[in-house]
DNA sequence: TTGCGCAACTGGCTCAAGCCAGTCTATGGT
DNA sequence: ACCATAGACTGGCTTGAGCCAGTTGCGCAA
């Protein structure tokens, strides 16, 4: 039968939680290491294995610690090796690479990328689209939904929104992958050049399906970005919904205050 | 005894999240609704108490649901409503407002703001800011902490860095509230103006002091930005480091590709 | 020497039970 | 008419049990 002594004040769970977080914070646990079993732990701490499981599913959750099924409770090392800027999107920065702003900034941090166009269909604009394209709800765009990997790993999905008048009849209405100028040179060819863009960022934690679709570790939030790409004089040709994974990403934006 | 039917493919509790997040997403449930009870869905679903509140734990990580003690559980409704971008550096929106960009952004959206200066202390430069605003590491900064509120809710932490040098003297070394024309109105007073900005953002699970002192919900992100004010000429003379609640907040930045 | 297989470990997940602490409401006493 | 309170609900947390599924290494047999 449950022992129920009266539990003091504070959760028995959160109180392993801490002990741990601060070992790991003092550096008596590095990046790599092995934290103790469940049930050491529990046997330590005298309690349940269920309670020291709580405890180290905060510490996933706060991104400190990642389970390895068989193994054990390893500390999380942080990456972040990705940086995506303003700079990606200019023409010295394009000409390098073969594979788009991705593709040159996995190769500035020696990764290689790879990216894998997964659909492209003809389909009415949802509100959220046509908004930032400055077209009516329901106008037909073209979706091209990218995946990106660095050293084979997922680390964004980006959906390109091109209005479908713009589109038509070019590579970009198809499921391809776009070579060696990728989708900016070739909206430029079209004479769309990308002079200004909007970027609005979120954050929110990653759905089951991103989690299950990136391979995700528990505890590791999404970015969610809404690009837009205008001409020179402010006209949008292009909306891309960035989604990606926070731990080993960054932004990195540099830009006049008033232009 | 524990029952122990050998659970078939996929985990139960995995089984129970689905069947609700569902049911959220098809508008079943919809924002502030009340979902079942834990007891309840254990009986609907033939589980242990524990397991339906394995599945619930598993919608409140995703946003998606937020425990009220003593009433229940219930589907999040998703505000984000404050948005910050380069237009709350630019003169014209400082000038209307008491309280610095945080303030601008606020009173748009109908909220009243707060700030609260919890310090301001010199100290020497860490090698993070030291690199940021272009000096050696350790030389003497002003570190100024402020906290953000828009109706009394916490919305973010900016820990603000200047370098002594510039700070020496002036009201900006004080642990006082700034005034009308907040830091970016002090600082142009003696001679630096913000021209040119550097905002660096990742995002990332919030830790447990941010959880407990903003009285965040579980599975809310954090945004961890950088930003640095510069002059015309590229000279950095501030840097801040704004740690914000995912869910309340968005970034919004248009910039041009080249200047 | 090779390699197979069997412990002995790891986390993953479930169960059933029970106490604590909030919230709400209906009821009964003042 | 008021208010206090008891009961019935809610989530919060813990216990200790047990099976499943990966991983690793050791020892034994071929």
């Amino acid at each position: 039968m449950p022992d129920q002594r009266p539990h003091g004040d504070n959760a028995e769970a959160r109180a392993i939680a801490s002990a741990l977080r601060d070992a790991i914070h003092s550096g008596e646990y590095t990046p790599g290491d092995k934290l103790p079993s469940e049930r050491v732990l529990a046997t330590t701490y005298h309690g349940a294995r269920n309670t020291a499981r709580a405890a180290i599913q905060e510490l996933i959750q706060e991104g400190l610690v990642r389970p390895e099924h068989g193994r054990g409770y390893f500390v999380r090392e942080r990456p972040r090796w990705m940086r995506f800027g303003r700079l990606r999107y200019t023409t010295p920065m394009r000409a390098v690479t073969r594979h788009g702003p991705f593709g040159a900034e996995a190769r500035a941090q020696g990764k290689t990328p790879r990216v894998e166009v997964r659909s492209a269909e003809r389909i009415p604009a949802e509100a959220h689209v046509a908004e930032r394209l400055g077209i009516e709800p329901g106008t037909d765009v073209v979706r091209r939904e990218n995946w990106y990997y660095a050293d084979e790993i997922p680390m964004q999905v980006g959906i390109t929104y091109i209005p479908w008048s713009i589109a038509q009849g070019t590579a970009l209405a198809k499921a391809e992958n776009l070579g060696k100028r990728s989708l900016y040179g070739r909206l430029e060819d079209l004479g769309y050049t990308i002079a200004n863009i909007r970027e609005e960022v979120t954050a929110r934690p990653a759905t089951r399906e991103e989690a299950e679709g990136l391979d995700l570790p528990a505890g590791v939030p999404m970015i969610d970005l809404w690009h837009t790409g205008m001409t020179a004089d402010k006209h949008p040709f292009e909306v891309t919904n960035f989604c990606m994974r926070a731990d080993y990403s960054a932004l990195d934006y540099d830009m006049p205050v008033e232009y």
